[in-house]
DNA sequence: CATAGGATCGCCT
DNA sequence: GGCGATCCTATGT
C-alpha cells in the first residue's frame, strides 16, 4: 500500500459504512481496514487491529450519555464519518469516528493500529526506547501520537482531508476477532461489563498475507 | 469562580 | 502493581 490509496476514492470506505444504526458491528468491520493520516505532509497508516464501540445515549460509559450536549460532544451528534477527537487526562488525544445518523451519537474508539507503512515518521514521533513495529500503535493515545492526529482534527469528515480509512481485500477472519469489555469505563456501572471491546492480536494478524495489496 | 475527575501512558519499585 | 503527569470538561455555587 502506498499513498495511491489517498487519490483513488475507490478504496476509500464509503459513507454508508458509518451511516448504520449497529456500533458494535461497524466497530467490529473496522478491524483489518486501513486507518491512514495525512498531515503536515507526512503519510501514515497502518491496519486497525482494536476498537470500541460507544452506543450513544443509552450508553452510560458515552460522553454522549443520557442526551448530553456540549460543547466538546457536540460533534458526535454529526453526520456518520465525522472525525471526534478529545482530551484524555490532560495529555492523551483519543480518535473516534461518528457513526449512525444525523443527531444519534454513536462513536467508535481506535485503540490500536498494526503499521504499515511511514514508519520512520512514526519512530520520530514515539520518542519511547524499545518500541517495535507490533507496540508502537497500541493504545488509543500512542495511535494518535503515532499518526499526528490530536484535537486540530476534531470535527473533519474522514476521506476528505488529513484522516482516511481505506477498504482490504485482505478481511479478517471471525475466529481471529476477541471480544472484550471496554478499558477504562469501570464508572459505567452495568454498561462497563458490555462486550463492546474488539481486537485482534498482531501476532494473528501476522498469520495473514498482507502483501496481497 | 472553584473544583473533581477522566474512553491513558510510562516510569518506578 | 502503583502512581504521577497534566489540563480540559462538566458541574455546581
Amino acid at each position: 500500500m502506498n499513498e495511491t490509496i489517498l487519490h483513488d476514492t475507490t478504496n476509500l470506505l464509503g459513507s454508508d459504512f458509518f451511516e448504520r444504526k449497529d456500533v458494535c458491528k461497524i466497530a467490529t468491520e473496522l478491524l483489518g481496514k486501513y486507518l491512514i493520516s495525512k498531515i503536515g505532509n507526512q503519510i501514515v497508516g497502518g491496519i486497525i487491529t482494536e476498537t470500541e464501540a460507544y452506543a450513544g445515549i443509552h450508553d452510560k460509559a458515552s460522553h454522549a450519555y443520557a442526551g448530553r450536549r456540549t460543547a466538546r460532544t457536540e460533534v458526535m451528534y454529526q453526520a456518520p464519518g465525522t472525525v471526534y477527537v478529545y482530551l484524555c487526562y490532560g495529555i492523551h488525544s483519543l480518535l473516534n469516528v461518528v457513526s449512525n445518523e444525523v443527531g444519534i451519537p454513536d462513536a467508535i474508539l481506535i485503540r490500536a493500529i498494526y503499521p504499515v507503512f511511514g514508519n520512520e515518521i512514526i519512530m520520530t514521533r514515539r520518542t519511547k526506547k524499545g518500541i517495535n513495529n507490533s507496540t508502537s500503535c497500541v493504545g488509543p493515545g500512542n495511535v494518535t501520537k503515532a499518526l499526528g492526529i490530536d484535537r486540530n482534527q476534531n470535527g473533519i469528515m474522514i476521506n476528505t482531508s488529513e484522516i482516511y480509512i481505506g477498504k482490504n481485500d485482505q478481511l479478517i477472519p471471525e475466529s481471529f476477532i476477541q471480544t472484550g469489555k471496554r478499558i477504562g469505563v469501570d464508572y459505567a456501572e452495568e454498561d462497563a461489563a458490555l462486550p463492546y471491546r474488539f481486537y485482534v492480536n498482531h501476532n494473528d494478524l501476522k498469520k495473514l498475507d498482507l502483501s496481497s495489496h
